[in-house]
RNA sequence: CGGGGCGUGGCGCAGUCUGGCAGCGCGCCUGCUUUGGGAGCAGGAAGUCGGAGGUUCAAAUCCUCUCGCCCCGACCA
């Protein structure tokens, strides 16, 4: 491109987003979350600012994912930031797991140094380390407050941030700190603890589903990819507009590792003393850069009206300064009504935004990606009407209404669109998880044409696996893919391995993933 | 931590090879015009060119070191 065609650029511009998700996926992704106003990255290493338009986002996602722990009776509270290392060195998977990537506070108190600059001093007696998980810890307070039977389940949940050292950070999808829940129950048998596991991952893939509107895959992660410490560990997979898998949320059988580590013990009522069984789940900030990736296009981001920041802008518009009153009082009596009306677990959100900067505005908001944008001016006051676009359909193709039918469909046409984007993410899905039998053909579908430049390729390959970790590691090393999860639908009986030949009890789901 | 790319007003970038007044588009501010949609004209503000050191009459540009970001590996929610 020469300097004269780029200076020409703005009056050409079809997308909001340059590059477009074809050209530069990750650059793509990274250009949405700052148009979008969503986040930032900030002065420390890894770390984000997470904006209010993106914390607006993550509260929602709070809320709901809240409700839905206690429907199950889960009961929130809270664990310390800070751990003594001496806890994460009690179970042995656990502390190789997470070893190297703990931050460590090992002073209280800083000091002028001789060059005026400050420096730790105070060397603490034991290093405390800010927490990856709050497993150790948890077990802890767990092993003090259960002596019975009668003290289980023990069903806890808190939401708070943990920080974990990446070598590479991705905003929303790895940083250094990030926000989550972490769920913990302790239980007096395998096979209730078993069972929580799963209601817990089935809590997630509707969250997922309903209302991130992200279609998942629900299964068991290999022996390599299990959580340091667990006996099992089950996830939910959701698939990317790049066709990439993205781990959305991963529960946890620890078996009675845990409870032996940190001394959870009960007594039965038959009067023995056992180690209690216990569970542990979580999903994190990474939902939201699994909602950008599933969702947005190349305008921008495109919210799930279920969790989204907010649902309707109101674009008040006036050619002179007497018709401006008029247009602002229609503007925010529309707004009342609006917020009067009940959709899903809170009121429809309504922004009114009444700058005064021409056609710009409404990009701002397609960029900003809520779901419904409302133009007003004297016409549709004249005849009683709004006139919308929907961030789900081209930034052109906008309807009329009249106010009362606005009012009394906005919670319909706000559902239509969580029920298109969900369709549009399960087509995307469905159009590239393919059945591969062929060794070759597996090759050649995680096989990018351009080598230097990937292009977009690959998806999910439902084929056979021995259940050698050899095979595993032999297509990681080739291609880059791993076993995503061994899934608990979609199966079709035995077949041959992809890699070896040998015979494999079921397909498993095979991508490249985040 | 290894390989590659990149750090220049808020955003996107040119200028670096070949040292010579720090530029362009968008955004922002003011005014006028316009007004059913990413407005037009005029004026304006905003940069220690990521940082430190060096070479030079002169450094965004050359040299050394350093910090950070992105991509590809190794590791992970």
């Amino acid at each position: 491109m020469t300097r004269e065609e780029r200076n020409r650029m703005p009056k050409q511009v079809k997308t909001a987003i340059t590059p477009t998700r074809a050209e530069d996926y990750p650059e793509w992704y990274q250009q949405v979350i700052k148009v979008s106003d969503l986040a930032e990255r900030s002065p420390v290493r890894g770390c984000m600012v997470i904006k209010p338009w993106g914390y607006a986002l993550w509260e929602n996602i709070v809320r709901e994912m809240d409700a839905m722990f206690k429907a199950t009776g889960v009961r929130n509270a809270y664990f310390p930031l800070f751990i003594p290392l001496s806890f994460l060195e009690k179970e042995a998977q656990h502390v190789e797991g997470f070893a190297k990537e703990c931050a460590v506070v090992t002073h209280h108190k800083l000091e002028q140094g001789p060059d005026g600059r400050l420096v730790p001093a105070g060397l603490l007696p034991e290093p405390l380390i800010v927490r990856p998980t709050s497993e150790t810890i948890i077990g802890d307070s767990f092993s003090r407050w259960i002596k019975s039977h009668r003290d289980l389940p023990m069903l806890l949940n808190q939401w708070c941030n943990v920080v974990r050292w990446e070598m590479r950070t991705r905003i929303f999808l790895r940083t250094s700190e990030f926000l989550w829940q972490e769920g913990h129950t302790a239980h007096a048998t395998a096979e209730e603890a078993i069972e929580r596991t799963r209601m817990m991952l089935d809590v997630y893939a509707r969250m997922a589903e309903d209302y991130l509107a992200i279609p998942v895959v629900r299964g068991r992660k290999t022996a390599s990819e299990r959580f340091p410490g667990a006996v099992d560990t089950l996830c939910i997979e959701a698939m990317m507009q790049d066709r990439k898998a993205l781990q959305a949320g991963t529960s946890h059988f620890l078996g009675q590792n845990f409870a032996r580590a940190s001394e959870i013990k009960f007594h039965t009522a038959d009067e023995s003393e056992e180690y209690a069984w216990t569970t542990s789940w979580g999903s994190s900030t990474r939902l939201i850069g699994g909602l950008i990736m599933a969702h947005s296009d190349d305008d921008g981001l495109i919210m799930p009206p279920r969790v989204a920041s907010s649902h309707v802008a109101l674009l008040p518009i006036w050619r002179t300064p007497d018709e401006r009153p008029a247009v602002m009082a229609y503007t925010a009596e529309l707004a009342a009504r609006l917020r009067a009306v009940r959709y899903g677990n809170r009121n429809v959100q309504v922004e009114i935004d009444d700058r005064d900067t021409g056609g710009a505005r409404g990009w701002d908001w397609i960029k900003r990606g809520i779901p419904l944008r409302v133009e007003i001016g004297p016409r549709d006051i004249a005849a009683d009407a709004v006139f919308f676009g929907r961030r789900d359909l081209p930034a052109r193709e906008k309807s009329a209404l009249s106010r009362d039918q606005f009012v009394a469909e906005i919670v319909r046409i706000l559902d239509e669109i969580q029920q298109k984007l969900f369709n549009r993410a399960l087509s995307l899905k469905k159009e590239n998880t393919i059945l591969i039998d062929r060794q070759e053909e597996f090759y050649r579908f995680f096989t990018p044409l351009n080598a230097d430049k990937p292009e977009i390729h690959g998806g999910f390959a439902m084929s056979h696996w021995c259940g050698s970790e050899t095979c595993e590691n032999r297509v990681k090393e080739d291609l880059k893919v791993t076993i995503r999860c061994l899934p608990f639908e979609d199966q079709t009986g035995p077949g041959a391995c992809i890699c070896c030949g040998k015979p494999s009890p079921q397909r498993v789901v095979f991508a490249k993933a985040y």
